[in-house]
DNA sequence: CTGAAAGCGCTAACAA
DNA sequence: TTGTTAGCGCTTTCAG
């Protein structure tokens, strides 16, 4: 079922059955009426790809993402569907594997695919970012791209470190071991600078050997703590993520520490473990909600209107006190 | 920059170069080459939405699940994005909110955009299946359809209840909760079953008042617990999901229960929070990765052979025990 | 082995 | 207000 045989079962021209369902003024209400009967009771509907192609718009922006199982992502990636699904936008999910290449081949398909736009939560491969030569709007999320014209929502990261770091400090903590991905991207790198800052501003010395920068994965936690807990001196942890932080707690747990009375700890994002974990994790709260929300609006708005200047937008971050430190 | 000017810059038509991109046998080797290194200059790429407008096939599938921040559901989705990338397809994220209508309204938007196939996950509205009229290849993953057509892909459902319930009971348990999901949709009904047969073997009364139906909802175990808790006489729980699971040990810990000393629990699923819960989640692990897996690959032969027949996959669970029952 | 031409289903400029 | 027509970029007969 086309275009073509609805309008001759309404008795107009394709075009009319067209401006009908494009919601033109251009046609008279008995037309209109018509045809609205002719399509329901051809039960037509129109072909997207066709549309698309004419149009070149597809209606639909690609999502890139390090790793859809990754909650922190997950929840960006179900608050923009949400709002593409309220524009009548569809998404397409990329999991790049933490893969640069993949990337760049993602990047590649998507653009074939023609899609409206892109937003791009991906993992600091920045080199990527020549591919889209400003054919298309992007929204970067949570990584910086230091592009122009690429929109950036992106939480305040180094408050955040700053954050953590003086509430372990408040909470009596003097040594405090840094564990942070290996990666120097900017919301890590920030996260770090926020620890270092406010180490300084409390007067505690630096201490290079208590930044541990690893992979951001549960063993990479647990393989250096087991070997090196015992030739280090710490009373406090800050991860700069929580899936670091719940891996450092159980495997000190494992190894016989009490936590928060030997060593308090605190994570970053918020996930739903650090609540459920035991002991509950005290963590700086991102708005993970409002990063993909806003990054959808910024997208959709550049493409509705190319005109508009691509924007940059920080979130505030939180601290949520729970277990893993003492209160004070 | 399209076919046509990287024919012109060829010297050759249109045709040829599409039949070089499709690996046509009837192309001379030195046109071929010459036509290669003018995509190659140009850096020229093929519009799918063209191209799938002419052959009806896009190359891209539609997957519909309730959460994608429900670690199975992402990892399912994570698995099928695999799959489906190796073979150059790529995937619409429908993430329906457990919203029936949503569904509804998703499903008819896939198959606007001329999707090859889609993958179903969803929740248990068995009534949205009759929109699609053996239109495509239907594959439904985890809660089953009984609809002719659809190809099918779970896990033990009955024998991981029942191993459950074994479990629990060679571990001395006598009084086994079970907390399970209200809605009554397959797995579910599978899990049930398989823990009232096991009581039934051992000669353990099976007990209506031991069997909580609830949304599967954190709030909502930990609500019914902390309601229930005093007025029920129970050893053992088995929960039919480990958020469940994890949300009803998180509020007996906090009501001063020990486990698994007072209470021993089983949960299902495996996710990655089981591991690292403390004490760590003794449950049913079924195959994630392998549901999504063998999902799209059902998917993908049945595009590329519509003759193929549905199938059915059954995949099997098991059981891992860790610190939340007793060892025996 | 290669090219010309038609057409996938839609929209938009132009005519009527 | 409506219809005619051309064409988005691709593939695929059919001729040559």
């Amino acid at each position: 079922m086309n275009i073509k045989e609805v309008a001759c079962l309404a008795g107009v021209s394709p075009a009319t059955v067209s401006r009908v369902l494009n919601g033109s003024k251009n046609v008279r209400k008995s037309t209109r009426r018509k045809v609205l009967q002719a399509i329901e009771e051809s039960g037509y509907r129109p072909n997207q790809v066709a549309r698309g192609l004419r149009l070149r718009r597809f209606q639909s922006i690609g999502l890139v993402v390090p790793d859809i199982t990754n909650e922190f992502f997950a929840t960006i990636a179900r608050s923009i569907e949400d709002v593409l699904h309220e524009h009548n936008y569809n998404l397409f999910l990329c999991n790049t594997r933490e893969d640069g290449e993949e990337e760049r081949r993602y990047i590649k398909a998507l653009l074939d695919k023609f899609v409206d736009g892109i937003i791009f939560v991906s993992g600091g491969f920045e080199e990527n970012l020549d591919l889209f030569q400003g054919d298309i709007p992007v929204v970067a999320i949570d990584r910086r791209s230091n592009l122009e014209g690429v929109s950036f929502v992106t939480s305040a990261n180094y408050e955040g470190g700053y954050l953590a770091a003086k509430h372990l400090i408040e909470c009596g903590c003097r040594r405090i071991l840094m564990v942070r991905d290996q990666k120097q991207v900017a919301p890590m790198e920030a996260r770090w600078a926020g620890y270092v800052d406010c180490l300084k501003d409390y007067n505690i010395p630096y201490d290079e050997g208590l930044v541990v920068s690893i992979p951001v994965e549960r063993e990479a936690a647990r393989e250096y703590l087991l070997r090196m807990h015992s030739q280090l001196e710490f009373d406090g942890i800050f991860a700069a993520t929580d899936v670091l932080a719940i891996a450092c707690a159980h495997t000190l747990l494992r190894l016989g520490y009490s936590i928060p009375e030997d060593v308090q700890i605190v994570g970053f994002d918020n996930i739903t473990a650090a609540e459920y974990y035991n002991p509950s994790l005290t963590t700086i709260a991102q708005e993970k909600e409002a990063l993909g929300r806003k990054g959808a609006e910024l997208l959709l708005e550049r493409i509705e209107d190319p005109e508009k200047e691509p924007a940059t937008v920080v979130l505030p971050v939180q601290l949520i006190q729970r277990a893993s430190t003492r209160q004070y």
